[in-house]
DNA sequence: CTGAAAGCGCTTACAG
DNA sequence: CTGAAAGCGCTTACAG
């Protein structure tokens, strides 16, 4: 192994100057910069993260935390991320590793554990709930983080978001416009999430500015029947907003059931189900999981010279597909 | 910040003592050692991963490498792996990295990092594809991996992998044996990974000793033309084992579109649907990904004292849910 | 512009 | 059974 002793020999250099020139300190010679990493490459030297880490007395390491209760399906999403936030950290010469448990109490000891033991300063979390006790530890200890989702109302923190009104509006807007939809419907669960309150929101403006009148379900799991009710009183639907992909596959397969005859356009969100399983009739709007995990790198690591220019937020656009 | 330094000065005994006792270090007299451990933790100490890497010139860290090209839906299976890896890490006391990457080259870019750089000696990888230049790389390096699916005939390694001619006969038996099936058909993709082969052996062998024939769907993606006419041109079938959960929602609702009063039973692999999309006639294979997760650790860090006793696979069982 | 020295927090060969 | 010392491979305050 090559360490930097190697090179300072080598040149007849201190391993002082060495270090110094490969961090690119202005205090060396731009002269001995270059000659020390042309040295450094030629001699294949990769540096030691575990002694960079011990003296830095900070890792070079990013925590991603999963939440502990998700749907399964939700997993499609959070690779997305996982592979968006790799992308920046390799670049940046630094390392992926996550806290993931089914108890909060396993989540909360692996994350304290980084904190202290492997000495990571830097969190992001693929979620944004409420209360949550992940994130009421991270803000007391002296770390940073960026969530995956907007805090709620009166809290505060680094975050990454689409902006899901814009995505309902524009959602339901496609369907008006490029489909002729006369009366699109939204579809939601009783869950009440942020995104989809918000999306809801954008439905209804769409609606709205095109002289229509709103109509909504709000779902339970697996309650086909009121789905099927839902769908036998409003015959005049001619097209449906869903949540996600899930809800839109799920109403499109009920209507179809009812109404064998009659086509019906679809739209869902996260751009998550196989082709096997879609048709044209089919819509997705993709969030673009890989640039949330790519914009929450840049937050969190990218500091701006001019802390006048420090963002708090990055809001990552969507497609329809 | 307690170090061991601080320990060994409350204590009056030397690092090296301390450092031996909190490692169980026999040479060391059991009542130092629990005296030792005891202050330890009354102190709250917590041990600098960074510096026992360094001494160690072994990083406590196993690095889970995903597959480059993979379907989308797999993400739900991998993460499913990635909890039960971190159960068993955590309790390790060892950090769970990742490798993930939109090309070869990323990958083994961040591999090789990891090993050099961040020298870690232990890796687990999400996929086993022949040919594979990520498993060729670490043949080659001194470090340790396990693989999810068993290798390719003629290759040699340390793998976890479900029992999947068994899986395919347990699955096609439930439908004869619970659902009085007769005619059950059995349908996988041209892609003929591994797992497709050896469920489809299994599907043969169980309609075999049941008197039967055989009879076999390969798919294209999207190809519902070809998935129609076999429905049409197989009107006695009255199952269906599909080699995954979305093949056989997708040839329930084929099935249904062409035969709405007609029911049939199907059967998928991975237990991956959310349960809006499924009802009473849907089944799954559950192949416990949180378990395969949990014996890669094991095959990986778990030496036997006895070199006899060494395992070179681990097989984890499947249920029918 | 460069260097000698100390230190980060551990482990372990050597000595007793 | 325990300890003094060296070392793992870096960074940086201090000095010149």
């Amino acid at each position: 192994m090559v360490t930097i002793r190697d090179i300072a020999q080598r040149l007849g250099l201190s391993t002082s100057t060495v270090s110094r020139a490969l961090n690119n300190n202005k205090r060396i010679s731009l002269k001995t910069r270059r000659n020390v990493k042309r040295t450094a490459d030629l001699m294949g030297y990769q540096p030691n993260y575990n002694a960079k880490n011990l003296t830095n007395r900070e890792a070079n390491t990013v925590g991603v935390v999963f939440p502990v209760n998700n749907r399964v399906v939700d997993n499609i999403f959070y690779v997305g991320i996982l592979r968006g936030i790799n992308a920046q950290l390799n670049s940046r010469n630094y390392v992926l590793s996550i806290a993931i448990g089914d108890s909060t109490q396993q989540v909360i000891d692996n994350v304290k554990s980084m904190i202290t033991r492997a000495q990571i300063k830097h969190f992001i979390l693929l979620y944004s709930h409420q209360n949550d006790p992940v994130i009421e530890m991270l803000q007391k200890e002296d770390v940073d983080f960026v969530t995956i989702g907007k805090p709620a109302e009166g809290q505060k923190w680094l975050y990454v978001d689409n902006d899901n009104v814009k995505a309902g509006f524009d959602g339901t807007n496609f369907l008006m416009d490029r489909y002729q939809s006369q009366h699109p419907v939204f579809v939601q669960t009783h869950n009440n999430w942020p995104y989809e309150i918000d999306r809801g929101e954008g439905y209804k403006k769409a609606v709205d500015e095109a002289g229509k009148s709103p109509v909504i379900l709000s779902t339970h799991d697996n309650d086909d029947e009121s789905e099927d009710d839902f769908i036998r009183q409003n015959p005049q639907m001619d097209s449906i907003v869903a949540i996600d992909d899930y809800s839109a596959l799920q109403m499109y397969h009920r209507y179809k059931m009812i109404n064998p005859d009659k086509d019906i356009e679809v739209l869902g969100y996260n751009n998550s189900l196989p082709s096997e399983l879609t048709d044209q009739h089919f819509h997705s709007v993709d969030i673009h999981p890989d640039e949330m995990g790519q914009s929450a790198v840049k937050l969190l690591l990218d500091k701006p010279a001019d802390d006048e220019k420090m963002l708090d937020h990055i809001i990552v656009g969507h497609a329809i597909v």
